[in-house]
RNA sequence: GGAGAGAUGGCAGAGUGGUCGAUUGCGGUAGUCUUGAAAACUAUUGACUGUUACAGGUCCGGGGGUUCGAAUCCCUCUCUCUCCGCCA
């Protein structure tokens, strides 16, 4: 949710933001503006109209007190004038805050200045890549048939127990997700972060605060008894910690993480991209999130890239950054960067991390705040980024260290695996 | 699941119809004293809204009601605690 104070000081802004984020339903800025200019004069009004019905009534008291009994009725009859009045005033205002509350929250977060223009994932903007593509044999093979070969994971007993979409990983394919998230968690925490534990369903309150409601809501799957969410990343459990706070400003900045598994639904998703590990309805990942001062999240940004970018290339994959254009970007993001590895069986490129700043995007909603140094009450900066979602991750390592002889677990990832190799 | 008790400012904890946005203590901040620190003392210290700034308005778990007036009375929801039952 944009602060309201931007749309009272700098519309063009606004809509020049909206544009570049391809957001076509731009009248809503103007219903915005006029909605608030109607919702402070009604504001005013009821503010007055309770001012005097507060005092009439300290004095109907006073009155009473004295036992002047004509002058208090007297009041009492004002009174009651005044309450019929801002009855339908405070109806009014009501009736007016939600309309404006429902538009704010249909409007997406603004891009930052450095994000490129564009509408398809072809105009997102390389800023730099790594590691090495391996030269395969004309064996190779994809991740699902790596995984049958060895017998790390059964997608055909996930359909049977479940549904499509969820994979039952076993023997080495099950050690082999441990390992990843035990290593992921200590390469975090090394890093600064504190490790948490979250709840893996969320209530409706919380999914609303990162801005999965009401935007995403057919993605979630719903527990209808108990109006719970599964969650689809961690980032909401997580980020919900600091709902309603003030956070001392030496504590700043935030810095969090957190495994958990993770709950898609994944409604029009079809074809190539669904195929084994690419795309499934629940997935384990690793999160971190940190809440940052304003002056500096651009560079917490930054700190957070290196750091998956130094995970990554611990695990001997070939990568890129990109930087996502306006179009490709989600909803609540101001500046998103997201990592790819290639798969060199699948010969593509497989999305593995997504870095992103939501400015006080979400913190708005959440009310998320720190006393500057003046003093004054501002909201934070959340950030948050995979580090790493397992699933592509664990086909990229089986598909681009694959040999004759087995698939070889990177160097860093040995000591949480415990051997050499899968054979 | 059954029975009972409760939810007040960063924390603890008063307040059962009328200057209560709320006594007090702790904590925080600033100062006095001190070579410095501690202690002691003094002052200050909630959030939101709104105004150029004042003023004004809202908030005592959420929602609704009674009343001229509600933290205080009534209804309802949520949550917490205690006991019983069940249970990984």
């Amino acid at each position: 949710m944009l602060p309201i104070q931007l749309f009272r000081q700098n519309k063009d802004l606004i809509l020049e933001g909206l544009k570049k984020k391809n957001f076509r339903e731009t009248t809503l800025v103007d219903e915005i503006i006029s909605l608030d200019e109607r919702r402070r004069a009604l504001q005013v009004e009821n503010d007055n109209l309770s001012a005097s019905v507060n005092s009439a009534s300290k004095n109907i008291g006073q009155h009473m007190a004295k036992g002047e009994k004509e002058q208090a009725e007297q009041l009492k009859a004002q009174v009651a004038t005044n309450k019929e009045q801002a009855k339908g005033v405070s109806e009014q205002l009501t009736e007016l805050e939600e309309k404006l509350h429902d538009a704010m929250v249909r409007l997406p977060n603004l891009p930052h200045s450095s994000v490129p223009a564009g509408k398809t994932p072809e105009e997102n903007e390389i800023v730099r890549s790594g590691g090495d593509i391996p030269q395969l044999t004309d064996q190779k093979l994809p991740h699902w048939d790596l995984a049958a070969k060895y017998g790390l994971i059964d997608f055909e007993l996930g359909n049977k127990i479940t549904g499509s979409g969820f994979p039952v990983f076993m023997g080495q394919g099950a050690r082999l997700q441990r390992a990843l998230i035990n290593y992921f968690l200590n390469f975090n925490l090394d890093a600064g972060y504190k490790e948490y534990c979250p709840p893996f369903m969320v209530n409706e309150t919380s999914a609303y605060g990162t801005g999965q409601l009401p935007d995403k809501e057919g993605q979630m799957y719903h527990a209808t008894a108990d109006n719970f969410y599964l969650i689809p990343t961690s980032e909401v459990p997580i980020t919900n910690i600091y709902r309603d706070e003030i956070v001392p400003e030496g504590q700043l900045p935030v810095k969090m993480t957190a495994y958990s598994p993770c709950f898609r639904r994944e409604a029009g998703s079809y074809g190539k991209d669904v195929r084994g590990l690419n795309r499934v309805h629940q997935f384990d990942k690793v999160e971190i999130v940190q809440l940052a001062n304003p002056g500096s999240s651009y560079d917490n940004l930054e700190e957070m890239v290196s750091h998956v970018e130094r995970l990554v290339q611990s695990l001997e994959l070939p990568y890129r950054i990109l930087r996502l254009c306006g179009g490709d970007m989600s909803f609540s993001s101001a500046l998103t960067y997201d990592f790819e590895v290639y798969s060199a069986a699948q010969e593509r490129w497989l999305e593995v991390s997504s870095v992103s700043n939501f400015e006080t995007f979400q913190t708005n909603r959440m009310k998320i705040r720190y006393k500057d140094g003046s003093g004054k009450t501002q909201l934070l900066h959340s950030l948050n980024g995979s580090s790493l979602a397992l699933p592509r991750i664990m086909a990229c390592i089986l598909e681009n260290h694959q040999t004759a002889d087995g698939i070889k677990i990177p160097k860093a990832l040995q000591p949480y695996f415990g051997k050499e190799m899968i054979n």
